[in-house]
RNA sequence: CAAGUAAAUCGCCUUAUCGCUGAAUGUUCAACUUGAUUGGACAUUUGGAGGAAAGUCCGAACACCGUAGUGCAACAUAAUGGUUAAUGACCAUCGGUCGUGAGAUCAGGAAAAGUGCAACAGAAAGUAUGUACAGGUAAUGCUGUAGUGAAACCAGGUAAACUCUAUGUGGUGCAAUGUCAUGUAUACCAACGUUUGCUUGCCCGCCGUUUGUUUUUAACAGAUGGUGGCAGGCGGGAGGGCGGCACGCUCGAUUGUUGGAGGGUAGACAGCUAAAGUGUGCUGGUAACAGUACACUCAGAUAAAUGAUAAGGGCUUUUUUGUUUUAGAAUUUUUUUUGAAAUGAAGAAGUACAGAAUUCGGCUUAUAGAUCUACUUAAAUA
């Protein structure tokens, strides 16, 4: 359970992505950036995440594929380590801001220290 | 053997762990409209990228919109015959060009409709006429020959130059389209325009004139004129449609046309994967292909699945090294050494191009490497 990444933890709805991008904030652990929302939703899931790679930068969808692939496994294999103790719900949107290809580890490595980063901001007091 | 030519096929594999996604079956939970219901969870079984899935260049299926026609324009095609659902694709034959050859390739209609263009050579490639020789004239490139060139004047070349001829071509693409859900706006602002003329038929109401009959201050019947209603025709009518243009046709009004500024949904299901399907055999055909028998079922995602990690194995290239065979050189024998081939071990590097999105048939482009079939070989070397 705690490794799975079912349909229902995905980002799909194509309204709450709009509203992720517009009001989002975000963390930087390049080449791996994070934009995320405190949000609400009808189902049970904590997080609903997203993967993204840009096509500017990634001309051919094999690449794209392959770096999305890369992202998400990075994203279910970590992902119960962070999120145990988050009571509220969030958006996720993960997008790859590098240029060049890469490979799992370097992946995995940054997606920990993306997260890392995400918790101690969200942990922050509010002024 | 080597070097080629043509066609075809394959295009990494295995195990473990953790995942994603379609389907079937079972168990279980929830909802209510209580059932062949809907939605979730779990388990088991099973399917899950390509030869190009790519480019989107042709041709179709399918869907919606449009559709009297004529002319012009635009675009495409261009030997002959065939194949196909169809094509600009494919096959065969003829012809041109290239190659020793197996074969490759062609943008293969028309130059006696017109306009243009033409390297080098040459005096000159066309409103030209020089040189030499010969002939001729009153006189003159007036005539012939030589010379240049593929071509030297009522001639040819060029249409991957315009052009002409023949044939063909409606548009938009599955984000099509349909159903359900949600929401609702025939709202608001501006500009422009119609709301009417003539005529035919019918209807009955009213008013007038007139004729006949009778029960004669009147009633009834008929004719005619005016007015009203309904229907049709002709004209007028802002603008729209016939996605290039013109003619022409057509639609067109208290829910009009054009423009501005905005609002809602952007979620589910169908379309959607059993088909011009795949494989094998046989028959017909030179072939493309057709027919037939048997067998098989082979992805359906939607911020978009088909993966990640670890270990091992293939394959290719290369380095070091061992063994065997073979050719040569040195040497009195032993032996040493150089090259080639086969094979073993160890190490290193590489393992391509590339990711379905409605579906097919082609074409084009990218591609590490491997397999197999048929055929050719002039010259040089052995």
């Amino acid at each position: 359970m705690e490794q799975s990444y079912k349909k229902i933890e995905k980002l799909k709805s194509e309204k709450l992505i709009e509203k992720l991008f517009a009001e989002g904030k975000s963390v930087v652990a390049y080449p791996l950036r994070l934009v995320y929302l405190k949000t609400s939703f009808d189902d049970a899931a904590i997080v609903k995440a997203g993967v993204s790679v840009s096509k500017r930068n990634f001309k051919k969808a094999v690449q794209r594929n392959r770096l999305k692939r890369l992202m998400r496994e990075a994203y279910r294999l970590n992902k119960s380590a962070y999120f145990n103790n988050i009571t509220e719900q969030y958006a996720f949107m993960i997008l790859y801001t590098g240029k060049s290809d890469s490979d799992f580890k370097t992946v995995s490595k940054k997606m920990n220290t993306l997260m890392d980063a995400f918790l101690k901001k969200e942990s922050q007091p509010k002024p």
